[in-house]
DNA sequence: CATGAATGAGATTTCATTCAT
DNA sequence: TATGAATGAAATCTCATTCAT
């Protein structure tokens, strides 16, 4: 005479089961209801277990966010598109991962946006952050000074600069797939396109004569 | 020594001048801290008062908070252009008067582009953000919308797409020049050349023959 | 252009005029809202000056609750009869002066029946109360006993649980008088028509054959 | 030397176990420092555990208060007398109850006497405060009314205020046998014998002639 | 591995009281 | 005399963390 339909997670698992459960759970309440709501009792109740026994698997509160950081990482690095093919078309396959990454984790990336997680984190997962977040600006300048090696993209204009708009455009995107408010939603495909189309600096607008 | 170079601000002051004292200071501490620092106790310090003063001019920290919220919508709001000029002059002019804004006050602007503060503002600073960031939104789409009008922009790009850089590009250029860590630091008028030579779709790659 | 209809009584006063007024706000709320209530702010708003204001008037808050105890304690002893008389009339005149004590001052009396004010006296206060009651409890122990020597009362009867009950039959009319859910309120001297009847032990059930 | 004769109650004790110690602690807290001293450092310091362990047996401190009220009105509750027998046997038993209630529990009985517990309990707590408060009161005036139905007591008397006679001799009563003052205190019995007495209308002073 | 009880540190807030104006 | 600003003490409550079972 069970009443719920889920078979109910066995009530003792390893810590190696435990940890990950955690990270996500972390993750989650991060995400919809903000770092002030991450508390340890939250936690529990997320994962199914006691609020103390998270110290059985993580030493400590900062142990958690941690891990919780080091997922994202681990999702944003997936993304991560492999090496050949065009300039253009990498950062096309990254920004595209990138958005659909969001779909399937929308909590994860509206952490990764946030450059502001660095102050829930602790030191040590501010230096990890950043980190990935380096890594991201290197690939995507990479990519754009390879595109203006080959003529992609106009050589005169500053790379860095363009390095700003191709991130900052994809945080909007994130923030708009993932925001409850955003007006009108658009495929990911035709958000990309705009960007492209203004890198390779093609549609100059009808001058009439 | 330290006969403290500042002439030690006197003890008592006005509510009517204590108010602003601590609103600022809040923001400093959300900028810098993050909003998990802002407690009575880290507001009295930098204010110079005792943390139960607080109470003696606002209500209750979500007081405080709105406060501070409305300090930033009032920054923001002064930086919008008169009415005149072409369509994307008045975007430039939003967009430097923004990134001017936070040279004066970088702690302001690290608020503005985290859209998570709603979670730190409770319901109705959440409210006034909103209504702030939606009025930007508007104003640069108008902008853009004029744009394609008069033929500055390309009428056939998405002009929400369109909309969604330009605020990406604010934010990471924000971003960038409060940044401790940012590697080149760029003058507000090159950054937004190369946007505006992007969005009039000039810099066609010379594609040597 | 004066918009309050009353004079406004002056914004400075002297301590003598002062002194009964912040006692009377102090018995005011203690009766209406409970000693909780009984804060120095309230007790400044009831008056209509400043909080600080009081500490001009008197030392401290406990002595603001000294005053109001000796104002309840004048009122109470102004309702002794003068000596004459039959003991059960003093008895009455007692008993219907201190009802009606409450109808001009209902606030007054839900403090004297409390015992428990002693609590929020402090040790002088709780020391002067005891006095009072103790003048009560004397006086109609006198009355009933003189009573009794006069054929008034049977004197098998314990003085001292007749004066009980006289006093416990006051407490009870008093709350009656004052609560708002007394559901049938008693004109004074009926209650004491039928108090009256039974220590004279007049009427006996009617015995049917 | 202290070796501490009672058993040193254990450490750890089951929130079950813990409950009516709170609640209990308050009712003593409640009746012998009055409830400005029922704060939860104190309601520790008489349990024998930290203040903040309050709130994980409890909610909120008005949690403690109910559950403490609760206590007195099982209690109280316990105190009324099976149906049969003659009214004023019932009334009786009933006075005896409720005073030797106190002989086991004195300071349960400071709370029910006082109608201002009201102003501690929160609105519920009032609420149920005065719903056992009316049981009372209705127990007695069906007593009394059946009494005069069955000719124990003379018809003529108002039976509101009979029932006012009777409650505040029991209060006066009830605050004699717990006071430390109380000159001289009486058997519960004697006190009911003269009460019964004049209810009975015999005790007609002997008018020699 | 899991938990419930316990705790100390700290956050918000209230309040009596002091002091300069 | 009156007040507004300031303060420290205390109260309630939260939370990460420890520990015995």
């Amino acid at each position: 005479m069970r009443s719920t339909t889920k078979p109910t997670a066995p009530r003792r698992q390893r810590t190696e089961d435990r940890r990950p459960q955690i990270a996500d759970a972390a993750l989650r309440i991060l995400a919809t209801k903000g770092a002030g709501h991450l508390t340890a009792a939250a936690l529990g109740r997320e994962v199914g277990i006691a609020d103390s026994t998270i110290f059985r698997h993580y030493r400590d509160m900062d142990e958690v966010v941690l891990a919780a950081i080091d997922r994202v990482r681990m999702l944003l690095d997936s993304t991560y598109p492999p090496n050949g093919g065009s300039p253009l078309g990498r950062l096309r396959a990254l920004f595209l991962a990138r958005l659909a990454l969001i779909c399937d984790h929308p909590e994860v990336l509206r952490l990764a946006s946030s450059d502001r997680l660095e102050q829930v984190a602790g030191p040590e997962g501010a230096r990890r952050l950043r980190a990935t977040i380096q890594q991201s600006r290197d690939f995507i300048e990479t990519c754009l000074r390879e595109a203006q090696a080959q003529g992609e993209v106009a050589a005169s204009l500053d790379v860095t600069v363009l390095g700003w708009i191709v991130r900052g455009t994809l945080q909007v995107a994130v923030a708009a797939a993932t925001g409850q408010r955003s007006p009108a939603p658009r495929a990911p495909e035709a958000v990309w396109s705009v960007l492209e189309q203004l890198l390779r600096g093609a549609p100059a607008p009808d001058r009439a004569p």
